[in-house]
DNA sequence: CCAGAAAACATGTATATACATAATAATTGC
DNA sequence: GCAATTATTATGTATATACATGTTTTCTGG
């Protein structure tokens, strides 16, 4: 798992100026990939094409393609090349949401109501949340995810306008907002945070329990390379869910 | 992150079968570091020397030392060589534990105390919660973790006897047994699971919280190659605690 | 004896090359 | 016309080689 978050710009190019060649080709490439420039299923250049391209020899693009698919961003069949594989990479790092996935595991039917929405500029209550430096536009979306009819979980969520304008007009009413903006703003760093909160008055009525029943709250922030795309804030009753992650320290083949 | 937990005798022998070469030498340079046969800070074979060995080229062993160095068990430096890292695979998933550094990083005084310990026969439970396959002896290790002498955290530790057998003379009435099995008996596989639940009595009674607050539970069971070693329950009071992850889909640099 | 230069050393990166393997495309034989 | 064979293509793995880059050790000269 990787803790380092690259977000400043100033940063980034300091990385990419005296880079090796090797992390300058893995650096466009992912963000070919990541941007969403080439989607899931493109077919990247073949090696000898991109060696041509980057000027150096097919081992050097074969080491970086070796990388890339070790990190599952793509798949490699003989003959055919190199394709951007399907999962983007939400749901790697918890393996948690879409919650719409999430439901139909465990079987039950899923829906989904939109509660409210509300655009604003944004209080420093809503810049801590999304790691806004400036003042900026934002929309505020609440949702409710429902399973056979029962609440599931609640989703309080930020959307940063000026890195996702296009979400003012967006219609949430039938489709989440999650599902929405990873169709339009793949993100390229998150962060995530769990708690376990007593539910408030609010929430609880939402969710259907009785106040200060235990809740686990995951938060998760997004950024892309033009800044903070979002902040969203699950609320699931506590009792019922649970946050799985694997782990095998090395080195060894994934998947 | 990795999601496949390899425990079956059976299947890692498949792996290591018809594996490449690449693959035979970071199976084996792996298993020496995470067994602990090669503990942290003990130079490896020089690539040279490793390359004879298994009689093939530098380039080789280069690549099988890069991809181990990413992945954080060996730390490399030109003309001394590589060596093992210190921080053992422990703490890479989710950042938390050990505890004691947790709680220093808080800039609060750490202390330890332990409540029982209890051998027996796994029953139905235990089984369970070690991932036991058939009954054998297991130790139970309750203790608490203390910051500033308020009650920080409640360690629930079930130990395996028949992977560990000496941890039933170990005193834990002044080492955590956390820290005690990280030097006996490192783990090559953890499974970690997260959930929020409302303090019961006794919990509460311990945490000194008044009973059904929001508490953050933390479960992790770990594996090594000779079977499961250890579950463990940590209770933290859920207002005061968070799990923090970041992440970068890649690929990209860690560290 | 010790500071500073030079040599030796281990890793880091990249190249050119070779052959293996798997999948597709083209060719052949009937 | 179609199945079976062969050729082509792209990736997979490994080798030998070269030079760069930091460190440490050794060798100087004062």
């Amino acid at each position: 798992m990787n803790r380092i978050i690259i977000r400043d710009a100033g940063e980034t190019m300091d990385i990419a100026r005296d880079a090796t060649l090797h992390q300058r080709i893995l650096n466009e490439l992912e963000s070919q990939i990541v941007s969403g420039a080439w989607p899931p299923g493109h077919r990247l250049p073949f090696e000898v094409d991109l060696a041509k391209q980057y000027g150096c020899s097919r081992m050097t693009v074969n080491k970086v393609m070796t990388q890339l698919a070790k990190a599952g961003l793509i798949e490699r069949r003989k003959k055919s090349g190199s394709f951007v594989t399907q999962p983007q990479a939400q749901s790697a790092v918890l393996e948690i949401h879409d919650i719409k996935t999430e439901v139909a595991s465990l079987k039950l039917a899923y829906s989904y109501a939109l509660l409210a929405t509300t655009e604003r500029e944004a209080d420093i209550e809503d810049r801590r949340r999304l790691d806004l430096e400036k003042p900026g536009p934002v929309l505020e979306v609440r949702c409710m995810h429902l399973a056979a009819g029962d609440p599931f979980c609640l989703e309080e969520r930020l959307i940063n306008l000026e890195v996702v304008p296009d979400a003012r007009h967006a219609d949430f009413s039938n489709v989440a907002p999650g599902p929405w903006l990873l169709e339009r703003a793949p993100w390229t760093a998150a962060q995530h945070q769990i708690q376990a909160v007593g539910a408030d008055r609010e929430t609880a009525k939402l969710l259907k329990l009785k106040p200060e029943t235990a809740c686990l709250v995951i938060e998760r922030r997004t950024w892309n390379t033009f800044g903070p795309v979002t902040h969203v804030r699950f609320t699931y009753p506590g009792t019922r869910h649970r946050v799985v992650a694997d782990f095998q320290p090395s080195s060894s083949q994934p998947r």
